[in-house]
DNA sequence: TTAATTATTATACATATGTATATATATTTG
DNA sequence: CAAATATATATACATATGTATAATAATTAA
């Protein structure tokens, strides 16, 4: 728990607690020790959620569960918009990891498909706050937030290329458009994750398993592609 | 229904007439003549956008755009979220259009995949207000509103579905898991909806090639997957 | 230690918001 | 045509917001 401070400063409506605690002030009027932005972080991290996204939270909101004063943020980050890119950044990190997990699983001589789409929803539930914010950020937010999801997809997407590319060569087999086989199972993994996100665990693995076929559709038609004919 | 009966609010789901019916204001001097919902929804498209999704914009803002005076929302909708999904029905009528035009071009022998994607892109430049709030509020927006939007996609990957059946019997194949092809095609259309919203029309028609081939892809894939391992 | 610097908070203000209440004006009804 | 009703506006208010300015406390430098 990083984000509280000594301070009740969490509702605006003062309830009894609230008065109590004025009397005995534990903090100095004047100042917090140390703000990070890792504070600032996980303070937005707490607010947003499937239903909020960055752009609907004000300063004072997140300063607020941050339990600092509205203009302390200034001294970390110009406005919102550039504490969010910051934090689309940051989740990107989380994503990575997942993926090279699954390559490290897949490597494993297990299905690519599956430990990409299990160790995916798997994170979902480890790593919630970061994840959700990408899927989100990525169709709203303004042009800069998108290009910022864009960026960190590109990774992942460039990665799972690569596996793809690899694993088809030890299978002696041979996948056309690579790049576009690896952009389609992106896409709907992370479709998959959005539409995951807020329905609980059981069902998530039905839609898992839903997706896991789709995938497999599509590995299987990028090697016959070639031979079928265009209509 | 929870509306009060003496409002003529018509019925929640919106027939194509409404939609049609868009009357050009009369300006009085003291007072308007009519509000008419068309109108609200109306100012509402004008305000959103790539950048804006619906709850980011407030009563006043929409009033102000509509030219009324505040108060006078609360005759015609409770609250924005009343509004909202009244506006993601009517927007799925647009999209219903569209695979109607769609499975049009589909029965005169041409590819269901070429029409169904090129249709789609068309369309978004005829009626980018509806479309994009679809795409966007389906990832965005409260749960209700995801409720909304997944409605009317169900719709959409219902008539592929049928359209799919129908065409691989005309062709003497057979596909397996045509729920999930339907599904899997519907998300990738819509994510390229999504993604070539705000980008020059130019480009938009290569990430159209790009989704075709993905399409075809799981098309492809379908056909074989009986006969693949299942790994 | 004391002075200088930096980070945080306090106060303040113009502005925006949702909505309650009261009033005015169309439209409908008799 | 007038009364009744429905519908729109005007005014008002409590509350929230972003941010400017000033004051204060912690940290660093001297």
């Amino acid at each position: 728990m990083v984000h509280s401070s000594f301070l009740p400063l969490g509702s605006d409506t003062l309830n009894e607690q609230d008065v109590i605690a004025m009397k005995t002030p534990v903090r100095s009027v004047g100042r917090k020790a140390t703000i990070t932005k890792e504070e600032l972080f996980q303070a937005t991290l707490n607010l947003i959620g499937p239903q909020k996204s960055i752009a609907s939270l004000s300063l004072r909101e997140i300063a607020r569960e941050a339990g600092i004063a509205p203009n302390s943020f200034y001294r970390h980050f110009k406005d919102i918009d550039e504490l969010a890119i910051a934090l689309i950044d940051r989740s990107g990190l989380v994503l990575r990891k997942i993926i090279r997990e699954a390559r490290l699983q897949a490597s494993m001589q297990q299905s690519i498909i599956r430990s990409s789409v299990e160790v995916f929803i798997q994170q979902l539930d480890a790593d919630e706050g970061n994840l959700s914010l990408l899927l989100r950020e990525g169709y709203t937010g303004s042009t800069s937030y998108k290009a910022a999801v864009d960026r960190q997809l590109n990774f992942f997407q460039q990665e799972l290329q690569e596996d793809l590319i690899r694993l088809e060569q030890m299978n002696d087999s041979k996948i056309s458009h690579a790049d576009l086989v690896a952009k389609a199972i992106t896409q709907l993994v992370f479709n998959m994750g959005a539409r995951v996100i807020d329905i609980p665990s059981e069902q998530r693995m039905e839609v898992a398993e839903q997706t896991m076929i789709m995938i497999r559709m599509i590995l299987e038609g990028a090697r016959h592609l070639d031979e079928a004919s265009i209509r």
